[in-house]
DNA sequence: TTTTTTCTGCAAGTAATTTGCAACTCGCAA
DNA sequence: TTGCGAGTTGCAAATTACTTGCAGAAAAAA
């Protein structure tokens, strides 16, 4: 506890009940839009605010402890920094969101940064396609 | 002229002044948001509506003739179908947004289905990351 | 031309996120 | 341990991006 403590203190932040618990909710969810992590966070605390946890999801991107990226249809979803270790599938027919190794992108990336000096983080945005799920089924 | 309107017509689509604008306006424009064609649009024909053009849109993504893509901040991106045959190369510094052809993929695509049946276009989605530009300056 | 049916404009409606502001509270400092 | 000041929160209103309902307008078919 005292670590988490000093987390966030180290990043010149202030240690609120709500900050804390949008930071736990964050890394327990694994990816999450803003409205879950509201959801999960007044599972154990009901009056914390919609725009608290939109003003913290803001807040511990800026120092690095949680990110973003853009799973399509408008909505941004949120995953702890040190998470980010893989891709993100997303399946366009049933929308689950799949991982698979930042190794399986390696050649593609170094393809862009050779080539057209691109420099991607395959990890910061969804790969949207058919899983193999959905592909079964039609 | 005359094969503008049979493709159109030939699609099941009435042949309206404001469909016409939108689908000239998207393939004159390459990329743009909805917003962006409507300012087009209107540069010529004033009192076109804004639900309109999304309709429009939304007709023209159905039979084919435009697809959209994700270009990261909520706000969808359209192009001519028949121009989808490159990546989107989007830099998350300066907003630009450049192209390379498909096959620069194609590997990586391979992987993704032969090692988890993941069938995916990386032509609708965007690839975020730092232009050649923008690492100059950095 | 008349009829049928699709489109359009307008206005109101949503959903998701942001912002202004007063009240609050965390952390340092006395 | 108490007090102060800056960072935070809650609330409500504003904004943004898009959608929808509907009546009248205008294509295409008859």
């Amino acid at each position: 506890m005292a670590d988490k403590n000093q987390e966030l203190r180290d990043k010149g932040l202030r240690l609120t009940p709500q900050r804390q618990l949008v930071l736990e909710a964050v890394r327990s969810l694994g990816h999450a839009t803003p409205e879950e992590v509201a959801e999960k966070v007044r599972a154990t605390h009901p009056g914390i605010n919609l725009s608290t946890v939109y003003r913290n999801l803001e807040t511990l991107e800026n120092v690095g402890l949680v990110q973003h990226t853009h799973l399509g249809h408008g909505g941004a979803t949120y995953h702890a920094a040190e998470e980010l270790t893989h891709l993100h599938l997303v399946c366009s027919k049933c929308g689950s969101v799949g991982d698979a190794p930042i190794e399986t992108a390696a050649p593609f990336v170094n393809t862009l940064i050779d080539e057209y000096g691109f420099k991607t983080d395959v990890t910061h945005f969804a790969i949207y396609g058919t899983c193999a799920n959905c592909t079964e089924k039609s």
